[in-house]
RNA sequence: GCCGCGGUGGCGGAACUGGUAUACGCGACGGACUCAAAAUCCGUUGUCUGCAAAGGCUUGAGGGUUCGAGUCCCUCCCGCGGCACCA
């Protein structure tokens, strides 16, 4: 232990505080930053390991950005609402209030003792009636534009707790804690209609910088599918069920119906003969967890009810089924089966041998694809004449765009196909020359499709290993036909390969001569009428040379044929076998279909999303209070602005009541009002807030945390809003994220923010894992607290060990080992203090300038682990040298100080500085003084590495392949087929 | 079952757009310093054959594309995260 890490630390903590270093300047000249991390929620059991990791590494991006000059906001609070602390405060007999007092003040010892450049002077908690006033008042907001409403939904109730209890703490029906069984109680709760803004949050992803995995998990549970609900009437009854589909355009192909087993008609309609069957069935399918439910491989079960539907366009009698593959929570729970057309009914009816109706075909639309070859301007010149023809005949003619047709490379020309997978079918065929018919084949292959028409034009001299590729791929029957003399013998041959494949010669062949080429030209073109359109055509010049001939292997494409599907066709095609919609396209249907319900008012368009309503009550004490008052005659009535905030009163003890209301029911001082509308007796609401809703707007309040009269000033929020980069943790993508950017959204649409989006960009971290690899948890005693670690080693040490421990964006072990190579490192920094001199070696200003691109660069990236790396790298260079100068130094510990900020510091100091670090500026790299001066030319001789040679920079070409030649000589047994030279890297000789 | 991410030495992990796999750190081994130990410093360290020179093999498994694959494509296995019979 060299270096006074202890002292350090608290000088360095000190004179930011007193220097008010890291606060950040409203309406300041310079470019703002806002750069935010999820704030903590103070659990007793302080800070873990994963804190650190994300604060550090936006302190990083922090600190980084004051020094290039930007106005950085880099705020922290406390989320301190919500269950743990309720119920720790329950157990211990204190009051929440002390307890969150109490966390929050181990949280900030914490946080600060790790040196983190947080505007301290901007802290808030969401349990400050301060605050949570404007909770409150923005819950009005939402109320007065009908946006919070009541419903009655059910709660977890504990009937020997007598509390309501989370999601979290049933554990496989039971209470978590006492082990009592659960039950549901209905309960009128309030929700907030997030759905109304579904749409919105959807599409404005686009205009946002998140992760990609981000976006998607979003989209995921936004869900949206735009359907139909359609009543269908029960058969001797007035009752009816309704449906949701997504494709009311097979309305046509249902045969039956099925409803989940916990659907309330199950019940009603149900025959007395089939009582016992079905109740059974119900009683089962309740004891199978959703996830198995949704095990798409598990045999299908089901149970006929007994009743009957009338098919609402056909009048026909359509059974009834009630089969626990349908949920009860999407949709209405009801489906219409079309067993031709969608997969899991198709399996059903399978199984019970039910009627099977097909009403969609494959679609008349038939596609052409035209690969182009290797000519420089990526499109063949018989591309037009042909898409014409095509065009002409019926179909849709694609020729997509190859990367770079000069440059051939098979795998990225597949890519570019794969998005025309769908695309093709039995009606399509794939027109190709040169490079176009491989990767025809390839590509047809990968897609798995059967192929019925593939007509491949060739020119015989492209240097093809025709019979390889008909070894390759036997499953298509490959033929080819290289010369007319072929042609002739295999013409019978030829005449067989109905549904397969023909590669032909063309006309542009070198090697075909002139006698022969007229021969072709009288022959082939009858024999291509003959052949029945198993296509054939010469190519390019070919096409346009014989245009009757062509014309003729055209028409051939027109015979389309329709195979019936043997197993559900699922995707988008022609209307058949539905009366008047016959005909129409699958989207047209759509549209029409649902009109046609909506006429007959049985039946209208839905658009659904998975994305629910969100709860907002909870039965707890420990959230803000709803500000709203039920008066017997009003209603309900929300509490004028100007008496806000609705303090949440002070418990002595809980109560529990068996209301299956919050302990606040209790207090009936506090519960008992007057209405502030007309001035009756009236009561308090007495359910609370979810803790989701202090943290919905936190961002906002950071802007103008002091405010008492307005969550925050509007020119304070145009100024720092919106976030610039937001952290956290995937965990919170679904719920917290998605909450607070419909919060952003409600308070944009009521022009109170200023951006329809809170956050520019959002990233997030890997969680800290124990060290073998498991979650680090309280119960698993396997916690590392960040106290001891700073006491042996130093906040720096703890701070570049969570950024060098691993990829930002992955979970990652703890690894006590590795805080010790990383304190060495720290070490090793001072005592390069000692090696202060006039000049610096080549190499060492060479490092430094390799260090500035590659830690500014990774830094951006979140690579900081090889940001840290890089910095060991520059430190082990520095230390094998003699001196080094003070200014290269100096340029060294300002990009150690966003790490390592307090040892970075002392050592600044140390050189005789006065200055914070923190006020100069980031490095600058300059790429001619990174340049190396020799490079390391890596030689291979058919791609295996044999020797390496040093060679000057600038080293011509020729120079270096001979001087290659000679240090691989014993291995250059044969004839050098081929020489590849790769620029400032290797040679690679082809013998 | 589906989607997303991942699988590289004894360990955490590097590797830019397909171009010398194993950077950096830990651990281990050998040496220096020391009465000794710790700390520090120097050296070695993917693996197999070999005294050596040299050569073979190696990025979860198998196949493919390529002069060249950890990287691209296909099939499969394993781990982590998320999740729906979404009609």
């Amino acid at each position: 232990m060299s270096y006074d890490h202890k002292n350090i630390d608290a000088k360095w903590q000190a004179r930011w505080e007193k220097e008010k270093t890291f606060h950040a300047e409203d309406f300041s000249e310079k470019p703002k930053f806002y750069c935010l991390v999820e704030f903590p929620y103070p659990s007793g059991a302080g800070l873990h390991m994963g804190h650190p990791r994300s604060y550090t590494a936006l302190d990083v991006v922090a600190r980084k950005r004051r020094m290039e000059g930007f106005n950085v906001l880099y705020p922290i609070g406390w989320d301190a609402f919500g269950l743990p602390t309720e119920n720790y405060a329950i157990k211990t007999g204190q009051k929440p209030q002390e307890v969150t007092h109490q966390n929050v003040a181990t949280f900030k010892r914490q946080l600060q003792s790790l040196g983190l450049s947080f505007d301290w002077s901007r802290e808030i908690n969401t349990t400050d009636p301060a605050y949570y006033k404007w909770t409150q008042w923005m819950f009005l907001q939402f109320y007065k534009a009908g946006l919070a409403y009541k419903k009655k939904m059910p709660i977890n109730w504990c009937p020997a707790c007598k509390i309501g209890l989370a999601n979290e703490e049933v554990m496989g029906g039971a209470c978590e804690r006492c082990g009592a069984v659960v039950e549901k109680r209905e309960k009128e709760q309030w929700m907030i209609a997030i759905t109304k803004y579904a749409d919105r949050l959807l599409l404005d992803l686009t205009s946002v910088d998140y992760l990609e995995k981000i976006k998607k998990q979003q989209e995921d549970w936004i869900g949206k599918s735009e359907g139909a609900e359609i009543k269908f009437a029960i058969e001797g009854t007035h009752e009816s069920v309704t449906v949701f589909t997504t494709r009311p355009d097979t309305l046509f192909g249902a045969t039956f119906l099925v409803l989940a087993p916990e659907h309330p008609l199950v019940a009603t309609l149900t025959t007395r003969d089939r009582h016992g069957e079905v109740f059974s069935y119900i009683k089962k399918a309740a004891a199978i967890t959703s996830v198995d439910r949704a095990d798409e491989t598990r045999e299908k079960t089901g149970v006929f009810i007994g009743a009957y539907a009338i098919h609402p366009a056909t009048g026909e009698q359509i059974p009834i089924w009630t089969a626990d593959y349908v949920m009860m929570e999407y949709g209405t729970g009801a489906i219409m089966a079309v067993p031709a057309h969608d997969e899991r009914d198709f399996a059903f009816a399978t199984k019970f041998d039910l009627p099977i109706t097909q009403v969609i075909e494959a679609p008349q639309k038939k596609i052409a694809l035209l690969l182009h070859g290797t000519g420089g301007n990526g499109r063949d010149s018989w591309f037009p004449w042909i898409s014409e023809k095509l065009t002409a005949l019926g179909y849709k003619v694609i020729a997509p765009d190859m990367p770079d047709p000069t440059k051939p490379d098979l795998q990225k020309w597949l890519h570019v196909l794969e998005k025309y997978q769908n695309e093709i079918n039995e009606n399509s065929i794939i027109i190709g020359r040169s490079l176009g018919c491989p990767i025809a084949f390839q590509f047809l292959q990968k897609i798995n499709k059967k192929i019925y028409q593939l007509v491949m034009v060739a020119p015989t001299h492209a240097d093809m290993d025709w019979e390889g590729y008909k070894k390759k791929f036997p499953e298509f029957g490959v033929e080819f036909v290289q010369t007319i003399a072929q042609a002739k013998t295999d013409w019978q041959k030829i005449q067989n390969l109905t549904d397969k494949v023909t590669l032909f010669f063309s006309d542009d062949d070198p090697r075909i001569p002139l006698q022969v080429k007229d021969y072709y030209q009288r022959d082939l073109r009858a024999d291509i009428i003959v052949l029945h359109g198993k296509g054939h055509f010469g190519t390019s010049a070919g096409v346009l040379k014989f245009p009757e001939a062509m014309d003729a292997i055209v028409e051939n494409f027109s015979d389309t044929k329709i195979n019936t599907p043997d197993l559900a066709y699922v995707a988008d095609g022609v209307v058949i076998n539905s009366g008047e919609f016959d005909g129409l396209t699958t989207k047209e249907a759509k549209m029409k279909i649902i009109s046609w319900v909506e006429e007959k008012g049985i039946g209208k368009a839905i658009t659904h999303y998975k994305l629910r309503d969100w709860v907002f009550s909870r039965q707890r004490y420990w959230g803000e209070p709803i500000p709203l008052v039920h008066c017997p005659v009003c209603g309900w009535v929300p509490v004028p602005e100007s008496d806000l905030p609705v303090v949440l009163p002070e418990v002595e003890n809980y109560q529990p009541t068996d209301s299956g209301e919050s302990p606040l029911a209790a207090m009936t001082d506090w519960v008992n009002t007057t209405c502030p509308k007309c001035g009756a007796k009236a009561k308090r609401e007495t359910d609370t807030m979810p803790n989701w809703a202090g943290s919905s707007w936190y961002f906002l309040r950071y802007c103008d945390p002091r405010n008492n009269e307005a969550f925050a000033d509007q020119k304070k929020l145009a100024y720092w809003m919106p976030t610039d980069w937001y952290n956290g943790g995937m965990e919170h993508t679904t719920l917290h994220l998605l909450y607070s950017r419909f919060w952003n959204k409600f308070l944009y649409d009521q022009g109170f923010v200023p951006t329809s989006e809170p956050y520019q960009k959002r990233t997030s971290h890997g969680l800290v894992l124990a060290q073998d690899g498991s979650k680090m948890s309280k119960s698993k005693g396997n916690v590392v607290n960040p106290d001891q670690l700073v006491v042996e080693y130093g906040a720096d040490v703890l701070r570049v060990y969570e950024m060098f421990m691993g990829p930002f964006g992955e979970p990652v072990p703890w690894n006590e080992q590795g805080v010790i190579g990383v304190r060495r490192f720290l070490e090793k920094v001072e005592r390069l203090r000692e090696k202060i001199g006039e000049v610096d070696d080549e190499a060492v200003i060479r490092c430094l300038h390799q260090t500035i691109k590659k830690v500014t660069d990774d830094i951006e990236a979140m690579r900081f682990n090889t940001a840290v790396s890089q910095l060991m790298i520059f430190v082990n260079t520095a230390l094998e040298k003699e001196k080094i100068s003070k200014a290269t130094f100096i340029s060294f510990l300002t990009m150690l100080c966003p790490f390592a900020p307090h040892l970075a510091n002392e050592l600044h100091e140390s050189l005789g500085e006065t200055t914070l670090l923190e006020t100069l500026s980031w490095p600058i790299a300059n790429a001619e003084l990174a340049k190396e001066s020799e490079l390391e030319i890596a030689i291979q001789v058919n791609g295996k590495l044999r020797a390496s040679i040093l060679v000057a920079c600038g080293t011509e070409e020729s120079a270096i392949v001979e001087q290659a030649k000679e240090v691989v000589a014993k291995h250059l047994t044969s004839e050098i087929k081929k020489t590849i030279y790769v620029r400032g890297r290797l040679v690679n000789f082809v013998v």
